[in-house]
DNA sequence: CGCAAAATTGATAATGATTATCATTATCAG
DNA sequence: CTGATAATGATAATCATTATCAATTTTGCG
């Protein structure tokens, strides 16, 4: 058996909204933490099957995790300066929800990001 | 410049739904055309780019492609079987514009995906 | 305690999709 | 034809993820 590796949980969560393996890895590893990149993939595996995390996909195709539940964010992301601003998403929170609902599908999550150019570029 | 090979969107469109870069060259091997996997993932890039595909990721990151409509919409997908359902977008359109506007971003475009469990699986 | 079985860990190698290189080939205007 | 430009594809490089397996830690029990 295998079961997840606490500091994993806790520096997801201090991570704030997603992040990848290889990040939380790296972030443990700046942080001073004694972890394998193995164990890492272990626990958020084992943390996904417990429904504890989430998992979606950036656009490269990496997995990107967060907590469940937790409240989320989105982001408006600028595609000049890469500037990134957390917006609320009441609106889409709710059509997620009608969409599933009309097609019969439960268990649902989405992902949603804004992007374009900010004020300074 | 790069443009799209017809031979690659035509295996496509034969391919019925969803299929890989992968899978697309191996069904082109198979049916004796002579192609290599570079210009296979050229045009898919291409043909994106033009909007005349749409990508989404398998469980397994890989990306997959499909023939799409011309009218912008968004997806609900099945993250048991796979299947999806093309669903009318207009609340986000709004969203976007509105969250945009509030930041005094230019330019925007968004991406918007729904998953979760379909009714069979 | 002492000790063996089971679980956990992590370095390393393997896998598999995707992308970068770069030399070759086809196309096309003048 | 001829040179320029674009397209092609074999090959190597990249990068996330997964498999291996030996070493270490934990656990249960006499």
């Amino acid at each position: 058996m295998s079961r997840s590796n606490p500091r994993v949980l806790s520096t997801l969560e201090r991570a704030g909204g997603f992040a990848s393996a290889q990040e939380v890895y790296k972030l443990m590893q700046r942080e001073g933490e004694k972890i394998g990149l193995t164990t890492v993939y272990r626990s958020l595996q084992s943390l996904l099957s417990d429904r504890i995390v989430d998992v979606l996909r950036r656009d490269d195709g990496e997995a990107i995790y967060r907590l469940c539940g937790s409240t989320h964010h989105h982001h408006l992301v600028c595609k000049g300066c890469g500037d990134t601003v957390e917006i609320e998403g009441g609106a889409i929170e709710k059509w997620a929800r009608t969409m599933a609902e009309e097609f019969g599908y439960r268990d649902v999550g989405h992902t949603a990001e804004i992007f374009g150019l900010c004020p300074k570029c």
